[in-house]
DNA sequence: AGCACGCCGACT
DNA sequence: GTCGGCGTGCTC
């Protein structure tokens, strides 16, 4: 910021508007006035309080999210809390009490905001007097000088503010979880023996890399079958052993579960921290605190625990990076990926990525020379993974079985085989049971009347809305007047059912939404599942049914054909190995690439693939995307003020959908009944922080105007179709 | 966002 | 004179 600036900042320069030149002159009457009026010596409070001896005034965060706040506070630091008031605290302030009384008098009216003290100092650069801080909410200094630079880098990678990021990263007070002191530390354990990692070409060498204090980064595709939780948990003992801390962020309760079971059986009790949302805040947070103190140095968790503040770090992973759960609700929507990536690079530790898929985020990774890949050769390959046969739209037409009872006899047969040795998963779609319905004579699709969403008949006998839930009585075609009713598409969950009735003697378990089961014993079963929620099999599935393929496939997003090879994956992924018989069947069109993937198991040559595509395309991540939303005068005077890299790319804009009544609300929505415009801004890689400070600036500056929330920013946005 | 300051016209 | 309209800009 040039010195001008600064200057023409000043309050009194904008409103008088005399010539050029005047400004500065203004400016230096006001701060003569304001020395004549008060004699200003040391940093005093308007309250002429004692103050700290040493260091007297405190930089504060002011937790408020509003970017052109995006700022430190400089605060007095009164004597009596001199000794509490260290870096890192919390602590509570006046804020925003309007123009500075000069004349001393009376100034309650500010509010009492919640902040950070991020340093404390001899003296301000601020010119007026300053105001002391309120109080400290406790002692414990919450935010260290790592977690405020990674909160700080994350703040600038998504174009949102610190105060944002700090909330996501630091987790509410707890006053008894504070109270109570953190166990000891363990000294560090010896170094694991390589197990299962023997079974990847640079698995061992990896483990030996982190032992001895080394920072590799791997984006790892994880075979098959079982073992990949006791191999997350060997590299985090592999990081203890050197004497480092390791983080472990993964998608949901239920595999932190796993991860933390398998930390257990690897390094035993007392030596990691297990944050997951389910724990409850005090828990949470007096986990949080022994890991922030040092007590614990290895922590497993689900998204939130990203930013855990493990000391020492030396390892970071992440576990099935394309889980949408990794993609933070809350603005600015920081991914883990990308969160841990920064931290790799600001810790200078390890980083390893698994999945038995692969993104094309990964793929970038190790195209890209940022990390190296760690993958099994193809004979361990052949033997972890299951056998894999496709049933296609031409077959499924000719086979006269298929026709009869919907499913093709190759999937009956291997149902049948597979319940002889062990329990049988089936992999449905979503809400697959309530079928679409349509007209009868001219095929229209039958909607609300309310809110034209789309009608249901989940009890075969009364209609309603799939949206707003309102029934719909005396249903009649709005384009030919006929009342009759069909289905549209027969529920995949329904062909499950009907694979229960034909098998009576085996159980049938369901696992999905509302109460997903976590495991099911080695015995036969029939296990029906929606994607994602599918129980481990002791002992592994003896086959599996994969029904969802025309529903994962048939989206117009950009992501559906690698989202369909991740889910596919871990549904594979559970059945035993082709050696002991283990078969997948998918019904989908075999020409498709990712179901040909699957037959090869080859996730990350399929999303090397799909990257060479998005570079062609100039698709992130190859390149890097911002989407900015709003009503299309904002949006266009936003873009006209944002001082924009001078290669970006515009794109649009495009109508965004707004929030309905009743369809479930997409945080991209404009709000109800507003007409709202999407931008998308692109650049080359390298150039992603320049557009995001642009943004960020142009917003905070339409922000301090008063713009409000009209104008939303996203980087990366998740929904480009 | 809140909220005080200030520069305009209608009121005791 | 001074009360209060809301337009503008700051908040340590």
């Amino acid at each position: 910021m040039s010195s001008e600036n600064e200057q023409s900042a000043d309050p009194g320069a904008g409103a008088a508007e005399p010539g050029p030149g005047a400004p500065e002159q203004l400016a230096l009457i006001r701060e003569t006035v304001r020395q004549a009026k008060v004699p200003r010596a040391k940093p005093r409070t308007w309250r002429g309080a004692a103050l700290a001896k040493e260091l007297p005034v405190a930089r504060v965060l002011v937790n408020k999210g509003v970017l052109h706040l995006d700022q430190f506070f400089d605060y007095a630091v009164p004597e009596e809390l001199d000794a509490d008031a260290q870096p890192g605290v919390r602590v509570r302030v006046r804020f925003g009490a309007g123009r500075h009384n000069v004349q001393g008098g009376r100034r309650e009216g500010g509010g009492l905001i919640d902040g950070f003290i991020v340093e404390r100092r001899a003296e301000s650069d601020y010119q007026g007097t300053l105001a002391a801080l309120a109080y400290v909410v406790s002692p414990e200094p919450v935010l260290g000088p790592e977690l405020l630079a990674l909160s700080r880098a994350v703040a600038d990678r998504y174009a949102g503010s610190l105060a944002d990021v700090l909330q996501l990263a630091v987790p509410p007070r707890n006053g008894r979880a504070e109270s109570k002191p953190s166990p000891e530390p363990l000294p560090p354990p010896p170094p694991p023996e390589p197990g299962t990692w023997e079974r990847y070409g640079q698995g061992p060498a990896f483990l030996r890399a982190l032992a001895e204090g080394g920072a590799p980064r791997a984006v790892w595709t994880a075979l098959p079958g079982p073992h990949w939780p006791a191999e997350i948990a060997r590299a985090v003992a592999a990081t203890l052993s050197s004497g480092r801390g390791a983080l472990v962020v993964v998608p949901d309760g239920r595999v932190a579960g796993r991860i933390d079971a398998a930390l257990t059986e690897v390094l035993g009790a007392g030596r990691h921290a297990l944050l997951t949302a389910d724990s409850g805040p005090e828990k949470r947070y007096r986990q949080w605190l022994a890991v922030r103190r040092g007590s614990v140095r290895a922590v497993v968790g689900t998204r939130a625990a990203m930013f855990a503040p493990v000391r020492d770090l030396g390892l970071v992973a992440v576990w099935d990076d394309g889980d949408s759960s990794h993609s933070d609700t809350n603005a600015p929507f920081p991914h883990v990926r990308e969160v841990l990536e920064l931290r790799a690079a600001q810790g200078r530790c390890g980083f390893l990525l698994g999945s038995t898929s692969c993104t094309v985020e990964a793929a970038q990774l190790v195209e890209s020379g940022w990390a190296l890949p760690l993958i099994a050769d193809r004979e361990q390959l052949r033997r972890a993974a299951p056998l894999i046969r496709t049933v296609g739209d031409g077959e499924l037409a000719r086979d006269g079985a298929a026709r009869s009872a919907r499913l093709p006899s190759l999937a009956w047969q291997t149902v049948r085989d597979g319940l002889r040795s062990g329990p049988v998963l089936v992999q449905v779609p979503r809400r697959g049971y309530a079928p679409r319905l349509a007209c009868e004579r001219c095929r229209t699709p039958a909607r609300c009347r309310h809110c034209a969403g789309p009608l249901e008949a989940p009890d075969q006998q009364d209609l309603n809305c799939a949206w707003c839930g309102q029934a719909a009585r005396a249903w009649q075609c709005a384009e030919c007047g006929s009342n009759r009713l069909r289905a549209q598409i027969v529920g995949a969950r329904r062909t499950a059912e009907e694979l229960g009735r034909a098998f009576p003697a085996v159980p049938v378990r369901t696992s999905g939404r509302d109460h997903i089961l976590d495991a099911v014993p080695a015995a036969p079963a029939l296990v029906v599942s929606t994607p994602g929620a599918e129980p481990v099999a002791e002992g592994g599935y003896a086959a599996a049914l994969l029904l969802d393929g025309w529903a994962m496939l048939g989206r117009p997003d950009l992501r559906a054909g690698e989202e369909a090879l991740r889910r596919w994956t871990a549904a594979g992924a559970l059945v035993r190995g082709q050696d002991e018989g283990g078969t997948v069947v998918i019904v989908a069109e075999p020409t498709l690439r990712p179901v040909q993937a699957l037959v090869r198991w080859d996730p990350a040559g399929f999303a090397r693939r799909e990257l060479a595509d998005r570079a062609e395309l100039r698709f992130p991540p190859v390149s890097r995307m911002a989407s900015v939303t709003g009503p299309a005068e904002a949006l266009t005077s936003f873009l006209a003020a944002a001082d924009l890299p001078p290669e970006a790319e515009l794109l649009g804009p495009v109508p965004v959908p707004s929030a309905e009544p009743g369809r479930p609300r997409r945080p991209s929505d404009a709000p109800p009944g507003e007409s709202w415009e999407r931008m998308l801004i692109r650049v080359v890689p390298g150039r992603g922080a320049a557009l995001a400070g642009a943004l960020k600036t142009a917003q905070a500056a339409r922000t301090a105007k008063g713009g409000g929330d009209q104008v939303r920013i996203r980087i990366d946005p998740p929904d480009i179709g």
